[in-house]
DNA sequence: TTATATACCTTGACAGGCGAAGTATGTTGT
DNA sequence: ACAACATACTTCGCCTGTCAAGGTATATAA
């Protein structure tokens, strides 16, 4: 792990619903998917990705139910929302734009 | 002004310090010098700003001094030291690789 | 039966960004 | 002469997202 909270901040709910575009999933698979993706060089920490999943749905960009696993334990699902497709096309603009103009200010 | 405050979160003292390399300068210059790189997209708060310098003077990655003016007000001017050189390496390193690894995330 | 993996949730602390307000000097417009 | 604005720095306190720490519950392997 090796990208800092800082830098990460304000991404989180991005990252989350580019998940969900794929497939709707639970907690813990999009943080073991993440670290997958990354090869390990970036761990969502439980207590951030819940929060962010209550600002999401809070917002309706998502939508939660419950999985109906015969065995295991139990997972709470969720599903982008058309709302959510919107926010993450605007939050992949806002990146665009926020990643030329930080490029252009450390060169 | 586009870029979000949780995006910029981080930055900060990238930014102000890849300003330093370049020559000494004071917080107003650096702000204008900010808004005009990036075409006014993007402003660094005066309180942002402030309080970015004292984090690195305290961290030893900038000296500061105070201009001798003939006329005008006061200008506090700040340059930066060796540390703050390597400081910024570190810095660049970490955001090209926090960049990959967002990139990887959102696509 | 102990440990480990899966799976979810809450609380409180922390830190950086920023709105708002204040201080002081110099210039420009009417 | 006086207002308005630009230059320039500073402090206070709020807000918000991250995260350490702790907790709950189920299933399986040693």
């Amino acid at each position: 792990m090796s990208i800092t909270s800082d830098i990460i901040r304000g991404h989180t709910e991005a990252i989350i619903l580019a998940h969900l575009l794929e497939q709707d999933s639970y907690g813990y698979q999009i943080n073991k998917d993440i670290m997958k993706k990354t090869n390990n060089r970036y761990e969502l920490k439980e207590a951030t990705l819940y929060s962010a999943f209550r600002r999401l749905e809070q917002s309706g960009y998502i939508r939660t139910y419950w999985g109906d696993e015969a065995v295991g334990a139990r997972r709470r699902y969720y599903s982008i929302t058309e709302e959510g497709r919107k926010a993450y096309a605007s939050y992949k603009r806002d990146w665009e734009e926020a990643k030329d103009t930080i490029e252009r200010l450390l060169e």
